[in-house]
DNA sequence: CTGAAAGCGCTTACAG
DNA sequence: CTGAAAGCGCTTACAG
């Protein structure tokens, strides 16, 4: 391989010489610096990786700690991970891809290996176990999702209190009494995802007190058990005129279900979920949601991290838990309910 | 950060003794093992990644170029990266994802900084950009996907000729006469999608032989659009009994166009895709299904790539072009044609 | 403005 | 069975 030494070599000059020349962190003189750029570029020179971060303590690549689980929705998880990967692109770093299931173990080991700079950390839950080995590593970490504890870490999730409200109020105004809320599956919960829980309160909260009947209810993350599910509520509800959805696949099921059922949206049931735009035209759903932003939130953890790797912000600014607000995508599923027969 | 150094240190070693300890490469008495291995332990000792890659010119990292092309349906390019990564890690590997527009530059980029001891690239391209790149790189790589030039490149693919007959075969046998056959959008194929002419031409080509009518066209790859246009096509071609789909959104679209036009598979129309299960089960397709078996391409990719890094192979070990046969995935959604009325 | 040298943290021949 | 030393390819104080 050519290396730093070939190009000083090429151009006449020390490999210090060299260094300052292509990095520009010294003056060089107009001619040398040519010189050597010259050279680098005749020979195809290529810093090596390894040498450089055992140099100066910096890899320019950020960890991406996923997780696939199997009650999730994958082609969810998709859209969190190329808003990371574009980003960091962007501000000139790779990206190191985990989707290790154990996820404390895979964090340790790329931190304590000095493989990353920093890492954000997907699907965070409530009492996440990398959070602990993420303090513990000398890397910064941002988080997409939020956990119970903030301590030491930046943190970008959607405002699920602001949405769960939001949905409610939207109905309520055009006149709905009588609601259905579909989440996400019940073990999600158990497993930390607070999202479930948090989207779900507020709007429990927010139809009290606006004197709505709401039945809240989990759903299955896969097809075509939530497929079967969401009948069943149907046919336990005959008389409620609104459904909720935070669930992916209740969206991606749900079109069949009203078919199905000779029903559409919203002359016989309104309809409002939680997906990205993306999503929705992947699995074409034709139903107004809640923007879940996943190539916003990316964007910003990723932002935010590089930031505090590149030292822009004071090592002792406070980190950050930023909501990003809810935004209803109008695709025209919700209207006044229909007369009661 | 603690080093090999503080290691030997605490265990009363040289350095040498400790490295030697630690990764087994040479004699070392049990009781000096014992003592670097508790040692290390105790500090809670990671070997530095860079340092350990400039001394060893290994990384134990894989570079996974992948891209996300606006006209591929990106789900399914969700699995691909799924058995790229879990194969990886398994064999000891991380992951470098890449999904930089600029294929050739990202490739070129990770390649000659040696951040990789090799690389996978996906969905790639009769005439591949990226291929004269890896060529000249000293790492190996594997391709998922045909190229029309395989030299010094392990190459996996599903086999899309024999993928192709066997759709039409099943029918044929089955007693249909008149089939359509709705491909990925043309453009893919001017980009060099190789296995979309791959399927079409040889069942255009099967058909033939066996006296059956075929008609071949291509779609979008992205709803709403697919779906309008697999009406228009089932309107245009009333007598046509079997539907062969060689694109997913397509796939992902049908069981609503079903709906709408009140149609039932089999009894109204056989219906064959070509996507994998899992695709299947997130999108709930009832239709039967040459298996794409993304996750096996995946994993045989990374396993002969890891082979050749490794050298467990020898160096002059003739490249490989493998073929996986598809296997047709029976959702009953095939039958003898309905009665022509 | 430029060069010689030290050092980052490993591994691995070379000696004993 | 163990140690002292060289070297991997960079960057960056230290000198001039």
């Amino acid at each position: 391989m050519v290396t730093i030494g070939d190009v000083a070599r090429a151009a006449g000059v020390a490999r210090s010489t060299a260094s300052y020349a292509l990095s520009g962190r010294r003056a060089v003189s107009d001619e040398v610096r040519e010189r050597v750029r010259q050279a680098a570029r005749d020979l195809g020179y290529a810093p090596n990786a390894g040498a450089r971060a055992l140099a100066t303590s910096q890899t320019r690549v950020i960890g991406l700690l996923a997780q696939f689980l199997p009650d999730e929705f994958a082609p969810a998880m998709l859209q969190y991970i190329q808003g990371v990967t574009n980003t960091a692109r962007d501000a000139g770093y790779d990206i190191l891809l985990s989707s290790d299931p154990d996820g404390p173990a895979a964090l340790k080991r790329i931190t304590d290996s000095r493989m990353v700079d920093g890492v954000v950390l997907l699907n965070v839950a409530e009492h996440d176990d990398r959070l602990p080995v993420l303090r513990a590593a000398p890397q910064h970490g941002a988080l997409v999702g939020l956990p119970g504890d903030c301590t030491g870490v930046d943190v970008f999730d959607l405002d699920f209190e602001e949405s769960g409200r939001s949905m409610i109020a939207h109905l309520h105004t055009r006149g709905h009494r009588e609601l259905l809320l579909v989440s996400q599956p019940e073990h999600v919960i158990e497993r930390g995802g607070a999202y479930v829980w948090r989207l779900q309160n507020a709007a429990l909260e927010t139809a009290a007190a606006r004197g709505i009947t709401l039945h809240a209810v989990y759903g299955s993350s896969a097809q075509p058990e939530i497929g079967r599910e969401l009948h069943a509520l149907l046919d336990a509800y005959p008389d409620a005129t609104g459904l909720l959805l935070n669930n992916e696949a209740a969206a991606a099921a749900l079109p069949t279900v009203l078919h199905e059922r000779n029903l559409s949206a919203p002359e016989d049931l309104s309809v409002i979920g939680r997906y990205s735009d993306e999503f929705a035209r992947t699995f074409s759903l034709p139903f107004s949601s809640i923007e879940s932003a996943p190539d916003r939130l990316g964007r910003m953890a990723v932002r935010q991290l590089v930031r505090r790797v590149e030292k822009e912000v004071p090592a002792d600014a406070p980190y950050v838990v930023r909501f990003v607000s809810p935004d209803l995508v109008d695709r025209g599923s919700t209207a006044a309910p229909p007369p009661a027969d």
